[in-house]
DNA sequence: CATTGATGTTGCAATATGTGGCAGCGAACC
DNA sequence: GGTTCGCTGCCACATATTGCAACATCAATG
């Protein structure tokens, strides 16, 4: 849509946005009407407001307003329901690419939720991740060894993160690593929300022997503000849909292998 | 246009699903008629949420109301059942003995998630834990900064271990420490079942401005193996009956204190 | 086991909300 | 000055949510 070329900088809209942000975390939910009212203008400009910041990942949009991701147990058990069946197709694909006796890296998220599931149909693996759910389910799978991640809990992804997290990372000799990410960004990059995750990213695939992105089909043409570091040394990019194809040439010219999952 | 027009400021769906379940998770149970009050919408309207969320598996739905599944691991979730009351009385005696800004170690086990549960009612506290199913728990309460141990995983606890969760440990100021225990022994003393676990648990009390066991009445007079350092130095001993009076004194010469949670 | 009050179910209408098209307006640019 | 572009509001129409009312069920009690 817009060029790139610089952001508009206009007064009024940011601050909506910000005042809009200020009170999704302060309430955890906002409503159209209200903020409508409030900023004194027309309900469809709330409402794109909201369609910005919401695929800014910044909140997500219900009937009748807004709800914050952070404060909510159901959205990360409701990411987990959309397009539930192109996550699954994504694991199976990712677990195939895993032998039994290799050491795993699972990211957080849901679509690395995916992921674990699918690994219980294989034995004898060394498991480490930050996402205190992965954590919970593949410990009790037989012939797994869980490793989890220590550092402080983000809510929103229900895994550890931070500087104590890197460290711990850093520990590891991993053979093969699932990350997630908040978009493929059009010009063939994996990007993300913030910059303590794409820094995490960026360094596990600097440690694992091979690393690969598991992306359902919302995040395509979706976009993040910050890139990964070393991303065009991952091994590959799994999907669960043909993007289009100045996205998948795009792709293939920073390296990583676009797997689509059946 | 929207000169001041009448607005019912009422919660969006969302919002009553998070209400919901976070009043099932503190409670087990919901009733149609007092959520359809709490919100002031109609009972159908509540009893489609509830059916929303029960297609997801969130709840079960049941004649006046819902109940939660609590969709745990059978041996943890047995377990959590035993006594939950005294569990309960614990909990809210150990939450007495926390103030707002402080940090707090939970150790894994079921009675130190009943301690977690309790504390909820606070604010502004860093939690600092080896267990899964607390931080995920934790992690979703306004104002709780929540760390997780890194280690690997002990499939029985649901809980981080080892050499890396010891490390881990030491990094952090901790004002009041809850641990668990395998047993109160005869003689007045808490042991445990392994060594790991006693060796652990013995650092937290050098490690914690003061630290508490919590057992529950069922551990009273059974026998583990491991005799758990420090025990002396240990702050107090939280249970929920009144053992036996040679038990009382035997503990008395020990040193930490005897709290009967009410 | 029958009664009775509470609860669950269904169809429907009213209202609130979402969407897309279009035009006015102001800022930036040529 | 004219043009373009983005933001905004208004309108018409589509969709979603909710409450009401009538009726079916359930469960506790005597």
């Amino acid at each position: 849509m817009s060029p790139v070329s610089r952001l508009p900088v206009r007064a009024l809209a940011p601050r909506r946005h910000d005042e809009i942000l200020r009170r999704l975390s302060a309430q955890g939910s906002v409503s159209v009407a209200e903020l409508a009212e409030f900023f004194d203008v027309s309900r469809e400009t709330i409402r794109r407001d909201l369609k910005l910041l919401s695929d800014q990942g910044r909140l997500g949009i219900v009937h009748g307003g807004a709800a914050s991701f952070e404060p909510s147990e159901p959205a990360m058990s409701l990411r987990s329901q959309e397009n539930a069946a192109g996550k699954a197709a994504i694991g199976r694909t990712a677990a195939g690419l895993v032998r039994d006796g290799m050491v795993v890296f699972l990211d957080s998220g849901t679509t690395t939720l995916a992921v674990a599931h699918a690994l219980t149909e294989l034995r004898d693996l060394t498991i480490c991740t930050a996402s205190l759910k992965i954590a919970l389910h593949l410990c009790h799978v037989p012939g797994m060894r869980v490793h989890v991640l220590g550092g402080e809990i983000d809510p929103g992804e229900e895994a550890a993160s931070g500087i104590d997290t890197l460290d711990a990372m850093a520990r590891f000799r991993v053979d093969v690593a699932f990350l997630g990410g908040g978009a493929l960004s059009p010009d063939g990059e994996v990007t993300d929300f913030t910059r303590a995750g794409a820094e995490q990213r960026g360094r596990m695939i600097a440690l694992a022997g091979k690393a690969y992105f598991v992306l359902d089909s919302s995040k395509f043409g979706k976009l993040t503000p910050l890139r990964i570091p070393n991303f065009e040394r991952a091994a590959g990019v799994i999907v669960d849909a043909d993007p289009d194809l100045a996205l998948v040439e795009a792709l293939s010219q920073k390296g990583p292998e676009l797997i689509v999952a059946s």
